[in-house]
DNA sequence: CTTTAATCGAGACGGTACGTCTGGTCTTGTT
DNA sequence: AACAAGACCAGACGTACCGTCTCGATTAAAG
């Protein structure tokens, strides 16, 4: 099989996405650059363009572990609530770090399409998967009409939030319960199917 | 008083607003620089520096008409189905060339505030201003219910074709009716107020 | 003996001294890497590294016989018009690709030592070999007077020759003789020795 | 007059010569490249770009000084006398770092043709002048024949020296006497105009 | 028939330098 | 003052080679 070459050095490969993680989280993508990233992680600027096509790709790939981090929670037994409650969980990431990340690459992506894509597919389309789950779950339970558009109420709930991100808003936990009433608008089937 | 000194020239003024106008639209954010704002022109790079604070804020200037430009539109008797005319009007706009002049200043406005300022101030709030008449109209003439809520509507409108134009996607006409129609659901009150 | 292991590909050998000397031809020394020789080749470069010190190596290796080609002529009856002769064809030679080539290898020798001594060994000696031959038989058969000092009419002869080389010059035939002529002022004894 | 525009700083002019001058005598031309320069300076890499075409140009102004060193003499009645004494200086000078610095120039000029112009203009073309002048002498005060060959003199003293310092040979100084009595062979007329 | 030794390809690695571009700043003379 | 002109530093870009270094696979002669 083609495994011939010197195989690739882990260590060089751990040393940059962790050089790059944490240029990433000091100065964002503004100061997040391929010369800076070789220099912390004491290695060849070649090697870096090596493996990754664009400074998007870099950046998504070392930040991944930390924008998916926590969004755990408790489920209750209401679909519905979760949904609440995981839009209150995200837009709380995106009050931090990890949101000024998903800003720069948002922006990134906007000069090389390489960038939405690798974004899209390692962050966006899970972050959606999850939620599209809730919603199903949500109809399927009886908690929503069925005819509740699902992929839209996902392109608006995100939609909404990575706006008021991008425009330097602050996602108070209020405009976030006004957002999830608005979009529960008249879909929910009452009386709950949840006894007392 | 002090009004010593050479006056502004018009000239170079305007003929940097035509300069940076048409590199934007030609090469789109990413080839639009101060150097090449200034060369076009035939004015030095000072010039520009002393009159605007950043590329944003120049782009911004410059491309304000285009962005602004024609989204009137002949409006029918329903505040509803002049807002359904207008998000189809603005996506249609979004598709093309300031569609990405837009997502250009959004990026630019990541790294820096004041671009995101000036955009908010310039095009933002008076798109929205627009909207918002429209949907209090619809409000106060019966068309929707008195609780609808107005700006979330509009936070949830803006973001979710923002949202689209910057992952790239396409805009459908199909999808902008799918988003009328979530938002207004269970907000219309019937029978219509309009006779026949 | 240790004679074990693989032996040396020929065909690889084969193929680099090939690739090296089109590459010589094409683009003279200053396209000429070995990147582009294994490339060309179709062969590893640390097979080029194993037996090749420095570019020079390969290069005059690979050039060799190129450079050394047809200075053959039919030898007249007096030594010193063969001289002439022979001058006249190595000018010709240094005015064409050859030429370049050697002017190349004499500038890469000045940043290595390596290649002076192979060039020299490989192509400088054996010119001056043939050379003084053809003066030793001039002052053998009593065309030159028997003083004349053999080895600096050859470092003049070919040193004037490369000095207009490297500087550009263009080695007009006049110019030539005119060389020869110099070479041979006072030198020559006359009646010459050959009877008409 | 179009006298606009910020002055060329001086002082930066100096340092980058200086720099340059200094890391030419360290490592030769090997050693000397635009990055090193600008860090030894102080100054940015793109001010040397804006002023120098080429490493060659840079490498010859830095150097002239140094290579049209200390060359006089005390000049003696004869002429001849004079061509052979400069030549011995001339040796002298090609033996220590000037040789080396030439040689790298004339190595440098075969990548770079604008080198070699430079070079020439500077450095060949004034030492032959030179020369010419004291040969010019020599024919008109009587020591050398009327139809003695000055220009191919000239191309034949440089010449052979330039090959022997091109091929990393010593320049004896009985080599030089040698060279200057091949030169002189039966162009000198007895017995000598000068009186004793 | 299995070591052992050398070669070969593939290809990664740290480096160095290239030439270009942009951002901001500054220093002039001119208007 | 404002302006054109243009120099300056800083620093990043992406590319090209360098010479070195693993690796696994191949190929013979030697044990």
């Amino acid at each position: 099989m083609g495994t011939a070459g010197r195989p690739r050095s882990e260590e060089s490969h751990k040393a940059i996405l962790q050089a790059a993680y944490d240029l990433l989280h000091e100065g964002g993508f503004a100061r997040f650059t391929f010369e800076r990233v070789a220099a912390r992680a004491g290695v060849s600027r070649s090697t870096i363009y090596r493996w990754w096509p664009s400074k998007g790709a870099l950046a998504m790939e070392s930040a991944f572990d930390a924008l998916s981090v926590e969004l755990a929670f408790e489920p209750s037994r209401s679909p519905v609530d979760n949904f609440r409650t995981r839009l209150r969980l995200v837009a709380v990431a995106l009050k931090g770090r990890p949101g000024r990340i998903i800003a720069g690459m948002l922006a990134e992506g906007q000069q090389d399409p390489g960038t939405i894509e690798i974004f899209t597919k390692l962050y966006i389309e899970p972050a959606r998967r999850i939620t599209r789950a809730l919603l199903h779950q949500a109809v399927d339970e009886g908690f929503l009409r069925p005819d509740f558009d699902i992929e839209m109420a996902i392109d608006i709930a995100f939609g909404a939030l990575y706006h008021q991100l991008l425009l330097g808003r602050t996602l108070e936990r209020d405009w976030i319960d006004r957002l999830v009433d608005f979009i529960f608008r008249g879909a929910l089937i009452e009386p709950s199917p949840i006894p007392n």
